[in-house]
Parts: C-alpha cells; sequence; structure tokens
DNA sequence: TAGATTGTTAATCGATTAACAATC
DNA sequence: TAGATTGTTAATCGATTAACAATC
C-alpha cells in the first residue's frame, strides 16, 4: 500500500533539484557534480547522491551528471508531463490569486473549473475561466472528470466539502484551508498548505533570535 | 549562536498545537490528555509530551493539560502577542490575497506598508493600505522601522531586494518567490514558502499514488 | 487510596553524513 | 594512465517511540 519505499524527506526535495536543475540549464550551464550542487543548494553532497539514487545512477563516475539529462529525468519522476485536470473550490483572494499565479501547466495541473459558494461571483472570470455555483459542481465533475481540487475555502468547509468530491472522483488536494485536511481513502493524497502555520513559525524564530536566553556559545 | 537548543521539528510543530488547542477552546473542551490530542492531531502522546517539554512542564500528572492555560503559553513561546511591524513587496495577484487574507494581528504581525515597482499600481488601496511606489521604500522604513518583509516578486527581484531590506532594518523575510531566499546576517530570519514545489510534491505523489509497481505487501 | 497521566529516561528507528571501492 | 566523481555501504547523528517511576 505504501509508496515504492522513497521516504518523504526525499520526495520534499525532489521539487528543489528539479528548480535548480532548471536555473542551471536556463543559464547554460551543462554538467555539474554533486559537490558544485550541494555548495549552490546548501546540502551535503553525499545527500545529493543518496537522494538521486533512490530513483537510479543518473551520474557518470569522473564526470558528474548532464543537467539537461537530470532535469528531465526528475521531472519524469515528479510526473510533471502527465496533465491532471483540477478544480479550484473558492474564489477569494487567495483563490483567485492562486489561480492566476501559479504556472500550473508547467507543473502537471490544467485548471478546467472553479467553483465558489457566493452567487455573487458566479459568471466572474479568472484565469480564463467562469466561476460556476457550487450546485453545478456535480454535473461538471460527472462530464468532465477532473481528478485535483484545490481548496481555498474557510476551514468549516473543508471537512464537509471533501469527501463529496472524493465521491466524485477527486483523487488529489491542495489545501490552503487553515484545516488539516486528511482523508481515509487509500488512493487520495492530500498537500496542506497551512500558510498561517507558516507564518507563526516565522514568529517563533522572530521571537528568539536571540534573546537574552544565550547559554554556553556566543 | 543557535536558539536555545530547540529543534526546527518541534518549533514546526508550535502553529499546529495553537491551532489545534485553539479549536478545541472554542468548542469550550476544557481539558486533555496527550492521548486524546495524539488522536485528534494523527501522531503519538510521547511526541506531545516530549514536544511541550521543551519548554516546561505544563500538565498535570493524572489529570491531562487545562487548554486555556496551554494554548496561551504556547501562544507566549510562539510570540504571538507581541507585534512586528511588516511590510509587504509585491502587490501582485498573491501580494494582494495575502494582505487581504492572512489574519495578521492575531499572528503577531502588523502590516504597516505594501510596496510595488510597477507605477501603475501606486494609489490603489489594499488590505485598507495605499500601494506606494518603490522609490519611497527607504525613506518609509527609516521613518517607520518595519522590522518584517513579505516578498510576493518574481524570484529574479529577490537576490536585489533582500539585501538593500537587510540593510533598511528587516530582520524578517517571509518570502514567496520561487527563489531560495538565504541571508547570511545571524540575526535575520527567513520562512521560504515555495508553492510552486509543494505543488511538484502533490503532482509526484498523484503520480505514485498506486501504480502498476506494487512489490510486496498489498 | 486507586486510577490516570504526566515528565523524563532509555530504546528504537530513520535520516544524514562519511568513507571508499568502482569506474568513467 | 591519473584524476575526478560517482554509487553504495557503513557510521553517525537526531528524532521518534516506548517504558516507567513520579505524582496529582
Amino acid at each position: 500500500m505504501k509508496k515504492n519505499g522513497v521516504s518523504l524527506s526525499v520526495i520534499r526535495r525532489l521539487p528543489r533539484y528539479y528548480r535548480f536543475l532548471g536555473d542551471l540549464l536556463q543559464n547554460g550551464v551543462g554538467r555539474i557534480s554533486s559537490k558544485e550542487l550541494s555548495q549552490k543548494m546548501n546540502l551535503t553532497a553525499s545527500q545529493i547522491r543518496q537522494d538521486l539514487n533512490c530513483f537510479g545512477g543518473f551520474g557518470q563516475q569522473g564526470y558528474g551528471y548532464n543537467i539537461e539529462q537530470l532535469h528531465r529525468e526528475i521531472g519524469r519522476i515528479i510526473g510533471v508531463d502527465t496533465m491532471h485536470d483540477t478544480i479550484l473550490i473558492g474564489a477569494g483572494n487567495l483563490g483567485s490569486a492562486i489561480a492566476a499565479h501559479m504556472n500550473f501547466e508547467k507543473r502537471g495541473f490544467r485548471l478546467v473549473g472553479i467553483f465558489d459558494s457566493d452567487p455573487q461571483k458566479t459568471g466572474e472570470i479568472i484565469a480564463g475561466l467562469p466561476v460556476r455555483s457550487t450546485g453545478e459542481l456535480e454535473t461538471f465533475c460527472r462530464e468532465n472528470h477532473p481528478t485535483i481540487a484545490i481548496l481555498c475555502i474557510p476551514k468549516t468547509a473543508a471537512p464537509k466539502v471533501a469527501p463529496q468530491l472524493v465521491d466524485l472522483g477527486i483523487t488529489g488536494f491542495w489545501n490552503f484551508s487553515h484545516y488539516d485536511l486528511r482523508v481515509d481513502h487509500s488512493d487520495v493524497v492530500v498537500e496542506n498548505v497551512h500558510l498561517g502555520d507558516s507564518l507563526l513559525t516565522l514568529c517563533y524564530q522572530v521571537t528568539h533570535n536571540r534573546p537574552e536566553e544565550d547559554e554556553g556559545e556566543k
């Protein structure tokens, strides 16, 4: 039931590798060693080699890694080349911004529908798509079979909407509501974002930045 | 130089405790044991007790934890009761949404200025504040001494703007640009968000959800 | 007092780092 | 060939879990 044994720590680093390699590629760099890359990314060369070797040997002894090839391979591993039809639930401030701001197609997602419970919003055009009423959700899903839902709704709505969406065929959630979404279907995946928690983490770090209570080393 | 020895893993869980305890408090629950809380939060009771004991003994044997008190204590540890004056750099889709959507004051931040390099945006009102031109940034900072900056700017702009902001007294960054911000001043903290990486993580998980390659257990 | 549950130490587990033989 | 750098195994480190004595 568990994935192919690759730990979540490694998985969460893949997008970062992909991003750095993409940047290098754009800058016209052709090859790189794990050592050089480790310096750029602020981690160890060992870790890079370990991480990559979860998926296969992409390098060459004495040479390093071909950036174009490695970038392509990691993209394939992540799955960016297969498009997933995606709906957005909640077209408020944040939902609209996400719809307009994210480069979905470059990341394996195609936004195909936007829904909001506020009738005032219905018909508004966001990111080239008309906002539909929540009432249309069922029909729309039966006709268009989206598989991914982005939730930009209040936290109270999330636990109500999510199971309904699972029944309509959604198998992946990108959840921005301040609610820890957990779905018990083993074939549904959830990525919680929690901007509020991120901001509080910053708050903690600012608060404890260099306070009086320093014991030991300077 | 390092903080008071509390690991980042623990720190990142604090906001989540704070959120769950806040919800319980709102629902009128008065006390809870680490066991009950662990079930709600989907982690172990051991971990909760370990985490909390990094900061002190807030519970009582045979009883559990007083929710109101624990919530208050964690808030104090995070530092939500001290306000940090904050500026937003970049008033595009995402920046505007963040400004309007986040409940800053509940999280220890007070938004005091919004800046954008696009002259067209100047004067526009977002979250009750006028958008200012980037040219005003220096004067504004010297007069108002904000300490936190939220970056909602393109990735190419981030490495240019950040050092300038540090010089102007910024000691904390909430960074939404697709760029790994790293500041070498030991007294400046950075919280990178990376929505793109989050979306790619979802992509990976959807891709590897239940593919052919299942070896061993079902 | 008896029951429950903490705070804390010890054991386990997993993730990161180091080392090095294989090889380009 | 000699030099460089990988892939991979072994060692270390840190984080999570288990256990239990302390105590409300």
